[in-house]
DNA sequence: ATCGTTAATGAGACAAAATCTCATTTAGTG
DNA sequence: CACTAAATGAGATTTTGTCTCATTAACGAT
């Protein structure tokens, strides 16, 4: 089944009603890397309906943030975007250039997990962001 | 040596001016556990310097985020807040009742400078948010 | 100590991002 | 189809962040 659908049923299930801008914003996300401001996420969903406000957009981040689907986050340059986040979404960000790397391993979510329990805490996400500079960079810095 | 005077000392080193301004937002971060949005830093540096300026508050959030002193962050709540920021700064996050735990483990850092590594990059800091809950939260919920 | 250069500043206009209100609509239920 | 509470969009409003520009002052040179 694809995530958007999934991530509906979830919503219907706790008990929200599926609208056409909920849906618009959901399925907005239907790729795993984006990483959107809020007024981006307003435009591509009202490709889909156009009808949707800026105000519902809102609403709806903040509700998909609530229910774990969604998580804010600044990558470096002081904007909040939103992003999917799964079990934990990670980051290398260039802070010379400004790319951004995601970056997936099993040993990361492990170790947070087992830190959180150390206390006392129960693991539903995370997100990590690691500033520093890419290769190509640090060569061009030295060359120079 | 005080952290204010050293990260003083890292300002006049690069080149930069020391003004009644600039310090006055330096000091406030006299403490590492600070989470504050810019409007705080500006009423607290406000607190010392009173003639500060709010674009002048913002532009040395900035000067100090590109030098690695300082890192804009949110912490679930979609509002941008900055913090000090050392070798990383990590921290949980409770969904349910908002609490902001500090955790910092050495674990975290050398597994992170790793991962970093292995992407070609040279981690210069990072910051983690892990959402989760905390024991007070799930014992108050299994009992309702 | 004084001077000159130039970065830095504060005030306030401006722009962007986020929230709030409220009359209207609609999803879900039966 | 009808009912009802939840959700919506428009637009006012507030909050947050940026920009401009005339003035100031940090700091190195004298
Ligand atoms: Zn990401
Ligand atoms: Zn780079
Ligand atoms: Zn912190
Ligand atoms: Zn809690």
């Amino acid at each position: 089944m694809h995530y958007t659908e999934q991530m509906e049923d979830e919503l219907r299930e706790a008990g929200w009603k599926l609208t056409p801008s909920r849906r618009a914003v959901l399925s907005v996300f239907d790729r795993h890397d984006l990483h959107l401001r809020a007024d981006e996420v307003l435009a591509r969903a009202r490709k889909i309906h156009p009808a949707v406000g800026r105000a519902t957009v809102y609403r709806t981040l903040e509700l998909l943030t609530g229910m774990g689907i969604l998580h804010p986050m600044v990558l470096g340059d002081g904007k909040t975007r939103y992003a999917r986040i799964e079990d934990g979404h990670h980051h290398l960000v260039c802070s010379s250039c400004r790319q951004v790397v995601e970056m997936h391993d099993r040993r990361f979510n492990r170790l947070i997990r087992r830190l959180a329990h150390e206390q006392g805490f129960q693991m539903q996400s995370n997100v990590m962001e690691c500033i520093g500079t890419c290769r190509e960079c640090r060569e061009k810095e030295t060359k120079s």
